[in-house]
DNA sequence: TGCGCGGGTATCGTATACGATTTCGGATAC
DNA sequence: GTATCCGAAATCGTATACGATACCCGCGCA
């Protein structure tokens, strides 16, 4: 027996039923309104029904799944105030988190995080098209480099959470909105020029907000175009 | 057969653990690091261990419970790392709230959040001696006034999910700190004129933040009188 | 043709049962 | 007297079983 395997074994099965589900969900193979059946999900995974209900009870907890009595769990759906709500909450909280972090940066963190960037840059305008999902994944992977600086360890799961939650339709947007990914890229170099040239906290914090919110506009203008700006801001 | 029963009667049993659970840990009835025994649960709410196992794994996800494998669930204890961390958390979301609750805030809000406060100001010296618990619960409906004004809900769950996790340690400050209870009662007069004279948001949100900043730093020169200063503030 | 109505099936909710693991106390050796 | 080991008791983890509920579909009736 590998050590793998070992320690897989060692772990609860609803523990892995709950990782299971969860990677899934991530994945988009189980996408919004999504059934999950307790018996088919069990029989997958070669448990019984028991600990797969304790792992949806857990990821509804968490807002991942909605769970009905005697209906049955389906993956969130979140509607699009729901959706904005949580991005936006989002938003204030990752704003927080890398104003406390940026005086902790080092160096090293900096230059991985523009190294991401240009990489995002690149990516921009390649020969066979823009690859959103690409963007998405560094977009990710930069956001990160910042925020999982802070000092504070509740600010950065509390960030991680909401950024499950917003998991499916978060990842869209740049492929609805492309204009968006450009500025993107450049809020995302004058957010590391005030964190290296040591800004006020809250000049960053509020950099930080506006990046956010631009791209939650970007994707209510485009799904309303007709709709007036409507963010309520901070 | 009641109308009340009926509604009883229809919540999952698993439902009725958890808030059974919860209300007991809100109570201080389950205080941190209570053994919380299956059986034992389930023999008291008359159900078997399956639905109290599931309850546990939703409190769990929501951070009052912790879990381990083979060995049992106990109420959360955080340590003061942790308090700290969830308390400047609860700080930054709950000032956000508020400062995009305030322009929504109706005259009557107000009046009755001055009440509140009125209320507070007049217990700081009563007859009989200080009472903390009662002033925790005033503090806490002066705040729910404010916060739940807020139109973003998701929020206002993070702020009460946050409440809830902090919970037990929280309503002991007043009685450890005294002296924070009379400049709180200050600092809620401060905010009210900011929220009444329509102040820009960032002013709003800056006092919120203090407000709740002065209160875990009196707490933590409390509990370590000999050291300096040490919140990161934003 | 459209609309209830009833019954069958899929699925959920929970009790019970039992093996697995930890914990704790006591006996034994030093 | 102290440390260590062993076994029993307590508790956990999960499978299985079965009653309860909701959903689907086809039938009868208007």
């Amino acid at each position: 027996m590998t050590e793998a395997e070992t320690k897989a074994a060692k772990q609860s099965k609803s523990q892995r039923a709950y990782q299971w589900i969860k990677e899934r969900i991530a994945n988009h193979q189980f996408t919004p309104g999504y059934r999950l059946v307790l018996g088919t999900i069990a029989a997958e995974l070669g448990m019984s029904v028991v600990p797969v209900r304790e792992a949806i009870r857990q990821l509804e907890a968490e807002g991942l799944v909605t769970f009905e009595r005697n209906v049955g769990a389906h993956v969130a759906m979140l509607d699009e105030d729901r959706y904005s709500a949580s991005m936006q909450a989002l938003s204030l909280i990752e704003a927080a988190a890398v104003a406390l972090a940026a005086p902790t940066l080092k160096p090293d963190d900096l230059r991985r995080a523009r190294e991401v960037n240009d990489h995002m840059r690149e990516i921009l305008d390649p020969p066979l098209g823009f690859d959103p999902h690409a963007f998405t994944v560094l977009n990710q992977k930069f956001h990160a480099i910042l925020y999982r600086a802070c000092p504070n360890r509740r600010l950065i799961e509390l960030i991680e959470a909401e950024w499950a939650r917003l998991g499916n339709m978060r990842d869209s947007i740049f492929a609805f909105v492309p204009d968006r990914a450009r500025e993107s890229v450049r809020e995302h170099d004058a957010l590391l020029d005030l964190i290296e040239r040591r800004a006020p906290a809250h000049e960053i914090e509020h950099a930080m907000r506006r990046h956010r919110a631009g791209t939650l506009q970007a994707l209510l203008s485009h799904t309303h175009p007709d709709q007036p700006v409507r963010l309520p801001d901070l």
